[in-house]
DNA sequence: TAAGTAAGTAAGTAAGCACTTACTTAAATT
DNA sequence: AATTTAAGTAAGTGCTTACTTACTTACTTA
């Protein structure tokens, strides 16, 4: 196997170890066992574990946060509700495009808890780069509603974390809290349009 | 100090530890050294470092999940509202026991996440006997209300998950991932009282 | 006052940790 | 064919870890 195939290979099979064990939790010998390689090797291609840690936050940063766009600017469907002002097509596709993309992504959201209890560098980054975005988007789209007069008085910050509080907080349940789905065990559809609904005529003037 | 005098200190001091570090993150040296004695002493007191995040455990589980009752039966207004069918004063009061309960409690609220990571006993069981209780006591009270006419049809379950998420998420906020609220820096009372009118509204009929 | 008991520790031990060294193999280049 | 280069490892290094042992101190009780 080449260099750059070698390093990728670790990389990727760290931060799989690293999501389900944090970065204590995993020792480098884990890794280069699950690499299929001796620890020497692990060290030849990162110099140290933190920086091993480093290049995978990286890679998720350049790979989650922009590189091709933010996610919801990839969706066409929700580009057209943004600019047609219909509400329930907005929240629903945001929630639908949110759910799809934590389920696929089950890896990066545990590593991304992690270093936010952890206090690595990554939740922050994420948290700037990312999440601030799209309460810019959101909020930005409630404002304009509210001058429309489409949508009542209310402070539209608030607005955007009680709905990405139900996304989120969704999400997480099915990955780590409520992962037999006892609590809980509708599709995704379902939730996304309910979720919807309760937020728009929530916020209806 | 006394023996369990002792024993009680090591056991919140090392409470305090495992919530900031995690399991792993945490060594007995500093536990010893944050209690002011001698490693032999933890191990005098609990056999070993397993056994000592069991007790934690053990003591948080009996006193945040039951013990004088869930936090829910202990505040009146909120049985008052609960036997009047007052959506509002049941919801934000809701909201509002929530967010002070976990804003005294951080370092619980810490050690839950860490330990759903990990996966430890804790999560589960606090997931199992209270957040379930949680989900039991609002959801009911919204079927009783769909039954009465005033909310929709909608699955009570959806519903409860969507409040609980705003509540949840929103703590998680001020806790971890914006402590310096560039994202949403509103008081507690604001903000119960809007995601109370979000939901109410939301599925009002 | 002598004996017993409980709180406490200094100084270990073996295993595990991140990381290194000195070496081998095999393919590409000269 | 000889030399260089890059992928790879076995066997370490020194330090830290969870946990133990053998001992001391201080208070209580017969």
């Amino acid at each position: 196997m080449s260099g750059d195939e070698r390093r990728d290979q670790i990389l990727h099979t760290a931060m799989e170890l690293f999501s389900r064990h944090g970065f204590k939790g995993t020792t480098t010998k884990m890794i280069a066992e699950a690499s299929g390689v001796s620890e020497a090797m692990v060290f030849r291609h990162f110099a140290t574990k933190d920086e091993l840690y480093g290049a995978i936050i990286h890679h998720q940063a350049c790979g989650a946060g922009e590189g091709e766009g933010f996610p919801w600017e990839q969706c066409p469907e929700l580009m057209e509700a943004w600019k047609n002002g219909d509400d329930f097509a907005f929240f629903f596709n945001m929630a639908r495009m949110a759910m799809t993309k934590h389920r696929e992504d089950i890896a990066f959201m545990r590593l991304l808890m992690y270093s936010a209890l952890e206090e690595h560098e990554l939740a922050d980054r994420f948290f700037r780069e990312f999440v601030s975005s799209g309460y810019d988007f959101i909020g930005g789209y409630i404002e304009r509603r509210q001058k429309e007069g489409a949508f009542r008085e209310v402070n539209p910050r608030i607005v955007v974390r009680a709905f990405m509080g139900m996304l989120i907080h969704h999400s997480l349940n099915d990955i780590l809290w409520d992962r037999k789905r006892t609590l809980l065990d509708a599709d995704n559809e379902e939730v996304a349009r309910e979720f919807a609904n309760i937020l728009i005529d929530g916020i209806r003037n």
